[in-house]
DNA sequence: ATTCATGCAAAGGGTTTGCAGGAAA
DNA sequence: TTTCCTGCAAACCCTTTGCATGAAT
């Protein structure tokens, strides 16, 4: 599946991950983990977190530690390129199926949602 | 609309932010609009953006500066509490209409996406 | 022996905040 | 005058990186 081994702190990452179905930040993984091998550093954590995600065994539920703000409020998608970073727009399109969700949900007050398509754009395609 | 007036700086962002129908970061805001206003600072361009992202104004990308990883790479989708940033699972709902816009798009190589509701969760609800 | 990952610590990038001065009401 | 916002700079938080050591092949 892919060219690296399963080292032991790897390992250990992806196992407490898997386990917890939960959505980690990187300390709070780093924490939890301490408490099974002490000496692991953040660095460790940090590096085998970006390795793994990228091979698409994790997800990294944020793509970008800097904020972006959009002056357009009216209903419209964006399209993010996983290789500069740019956000494109992506035309409207009817989504019924998307507010269905939010109706059926009573559990939480959902008040909207996001949709982000992800892939590599063209600038970066003819380069 | 909102309880607060649009003083030079902030009419000054939210113009250009409208203006350029960009999804600027506020660093390269900043850098344009001190072309027009030399002395503007990076914490009133930051103050600026959060408070008018708050108030629905504009809107902000990106919700959370701390990453966060999930183990479970099965299709499903997340629900963030905008209160306490809390990420839920949502089960997964069937998606053609999605598919379609990925199919659809001839310019950039679209290879996925990410479908983020967001609201209040049902703990902050309850206090 | 060579390669690759680690732990540690320091640096980096982006964002937030305290404070004194200044604009708005 | 009172309130709110600014500019500045320092502090802060999260993430990344360089380096010497140690594990894996």
């Amino acid at each position: 599946m892919e060219k690296f081994s399963f080292i032991k702190q790897r390992k250990l990452i992806i196992d407490e991950l898997k386990k917890l179905k939960s959505h980690l930040t990187a300390d709070e993984l780093y924490n939890i983990l301490r408490k099974k091998m002490p000496k692991i550093s953040m660095g460790t954590v940090y590096r085998n977190l970006e390795i793994m995600s990228e091979a698409g065994i994790i997800k990294k539920l944020e793509h970008s530690t800097q904020k972006r703000f959009d002056g357009d409020t009216t209903p419209h998608y964006h399209f993010r390129c996983k290789n500069c970073g740019h956000v494109y727009d992506i035309d409207f399109f009817e989504s019924e199926k998307i507010n269905k969700v939010i109706n059926s949900e009573k559990e939480h007050n959902i008040t909207g949602f996001n949709l982000e398509f992800e892939g590599i754009c063209k600038n970066c395609l003819n380069s």
